[in-house]
DNA sequence: GAGTGGTGGTGAATCGTTTCAACGACCGCT
DNA sequence: AGCGGTCGTTGAAACGATTCACCACCACTC
């Protein structure tokens, strides 16, 4: 079953030519003359050889690998992201290795010591922490970064994001626009940048409405993901005043809060509207469509991915550039409060009631 | 900048040692000299220096790498299952290179290559094809191989996958016993061998229950995902006689029926009962919430990690085992006939109600 | 004082590929 | 015949880490 493994040298012996010979078959076709070509192809494929790629790698020092280190693969957010920088990749003849640091720095770490052994040409990351301390020597090492959905700080890097103030802007000054007075923010950690800047355009919003920022109730959550904004909605529950307007950090907590609150009985958006971020494709399918914050999230990975290679690539007279895209709101039922003064139903269809009548 | 790269032979010499001794440092650190060992591991902290993983695996012949290829990163479904093929590869110290196949023969066959050309110590895949070819040359060459979600036809690989024929048995027995008459089935490619077997199951369920498993509606879908759930609702739609329950092939399917039907003025589940597939978190939180055939997906990855690396560092006297794991069925409101007899609220939130009072 | 054993370290060979200077064969030209 | 120029191929030297046979040294023992 185990055959033993088979070198170009295998080849070489068996085509009767040199391993040099073989080596330009594969790198340099069109040096070699037709019938030596053909023989050693012939080899090639009686052998069923395969190239080393570590040992390409060795020679040429550097592997033809990037790195993309995520928070977490499991939120669509991030895995449409990774469709972008796949396909950027892709053209360029590289594979990705995909990291899922799950907000922890000591995992980040892990991954980074493993990308760094393993010669990636570069790093796409969105940091955990904002000790930027450790990718500094990285990049002084010589591996090219890039930062994801998170703007540098200074130009000494690339960095592709998007104005989460704008959109935590966007946010609040629509539920603001609605009417709604007690106002809550829902996210954490605030480690996390996104977070932080998110909230930092609701308040923002919220002086530009004459508002005091003091009143915007915080809950801040422990993670990311749709339990947590389970959690946040049982806080909220307790709340006095209630709000009557929620806005979640991502999707995935908005998610949680809707599903929470209407087990509590709270009528989405009577009672209580809601607005996520990220518009993830469940989103709209969710038990109330949800309002969102839209980023172009397969833009954002297709674009870091292009500056990483380019970095990687280019001749040393690489500029660095921090690239921010702005979001979009997109409105639907979860924060539209003249819902259910019109028919839930504009499209009734006749044979699909005749053909089951409703119960009640 | 880019400073010079540093290598074993720089550490060697600042600290005044062989290059042997320095190796020998890093792996087998105790047979070393206390002194000997820590002014090398001061050399190795003032220089930089990062182990370089091409030339260790040039010399030890194999990778620290596994390939794991899925048909598609952005279904839930295959991320929860890479998570747990992730957390048992980093318990033995292997990264994971993850690769999409996007159901597409090409894309997966390029994946193959580079996994092979990166002498991976094994690959966990879901394949595209029926076509097992490819994967024996690979396995005769060598590399170890698990094929994930999918069962093997003969014992000489491993495998672990869920049991699917039960799971279409298990939903499409829930819909008869909750009456209905006309049932369809969404789901496609038939290709893709999980489509088949859950059609499988639904078809055995017919015919135990003393049906004609002609009248089962069976409507194809290009692809598992939401929009193609979204066009299968749109056909439904003109079908004579109008089903009144839909067994799905996977939720994202599910979820797109949900859709279009909704948006068509089709109650579900009132008018159409719908089952799903797979159990994401999102069918719980969807505009329904959706009944679903439950998968254990992360013990799934686990599982059939472990027997790849099993397989990869045993002492050749592995033997091939096929695991399948049975689905649960999941019951929810898309798919619950006594719903809307009963009160939706069942527990009002009275200052919910009183902050807020409905518009009505 | 020759042998034995243990400790700590060395240095060269090795993995599979790429690259490049060098070489032989052949041709045409003077 | 001698020279220069292509063309195709060769062979050996890298790349960086690991491994292993071997050596130097010291401490003991009989």
């Amino acid at each position: 079953m185990n055959r033993p493994p088979v070198s170009i040298r295998d080849v070489a012996s068996m085509a009767g030519v040199s391993v040099g010979t073989v080596s330009n078959v594969l790198n340099r076709p069109d040096i070699v003359a037709d019938v030596t070509r053909r023989r050693v192809l012939d080899a090639i494929r009686d052998l069923g050889f395969v190239r080393n790629e570590s040992a390409r790698h060795l020679r040429a020092g550097h592997s033809r690998t990037i790195g993309l280190v995520v928070l977490d693969v499991a939120n669509p957010f991030f895995t449409d992201v990774a469709r972008g920088v796949e396909d950027s990749a892709n053209d360029a003849g590289l594979a990705v290795i995909l990291c899922n640091s799950d907000d922890d720095p000591a995992k980040e770490s892990r991954y980074l010591d493993l990308l760094e052994e393993q010669r990636v040409q570069g790093i796409l990351i969105t940091p955990v922490t904002t000790t930027t301390h450790r990718l500094e020597h990285l990049r002084e090492r010589g591996t090219p970064i890039v930062l994801l959905d998170r703007r540098a700080t200074d130009d000494t890097q690339c960095s592709v994001a998007v104005n989460d103030v704008l959109g935590g802007e966007l946010a609040v000054r629509h539920l603001l626009a609605q009417g709604h007075k007690h106002l809550a923010f829902v996210g954490g950690p605030f480690t996390i940048r996104q977070v932080q800047e998110r909230q930092q355009g609701a308040l923002q919003a919220m002086r530009a409405a004459g508002r005091d920022p003091g009143e915007l109730h915080i809950v801040e959550t422990s993670a990311l993901n749709v339990a947590a904004g389970r959690d946040a909605a049982a806080r909220l529950a307790g709340a006095m005043p209630r709000p009557t307007a929620v806005f979640c950090a991502n999707d995935l907590l908005a998610l949680g809060v809707l599903q929470e609150m209407t087990r509590r009985g709270v009528r989405i958006p009577h009672d209580v509207a809601i607005v996520g971020y990220d518009d993830i494709d469940f989103a709209a399918a969710a038990a109330v469509p949800l309002t969102s914050v839209r980023q172009p999230r397969h833009l954002l990975g297709r674009t870091a991915a292009e500056l990483l290679i380019e970095e990687a690539t280019e001749d040393s007279s690489h500029q660095h550039r921090q690239v921010v895209f702005d979001p979009e709101l997109v409105v639907r039922d979860s924060s539209d409060r003249t819902i259910g003064r019109r028919p839930r139903h504009r499209r009734p269809s006749p044979e699909g009631a005749a053909a089951t009548p409703h119960p009640a």
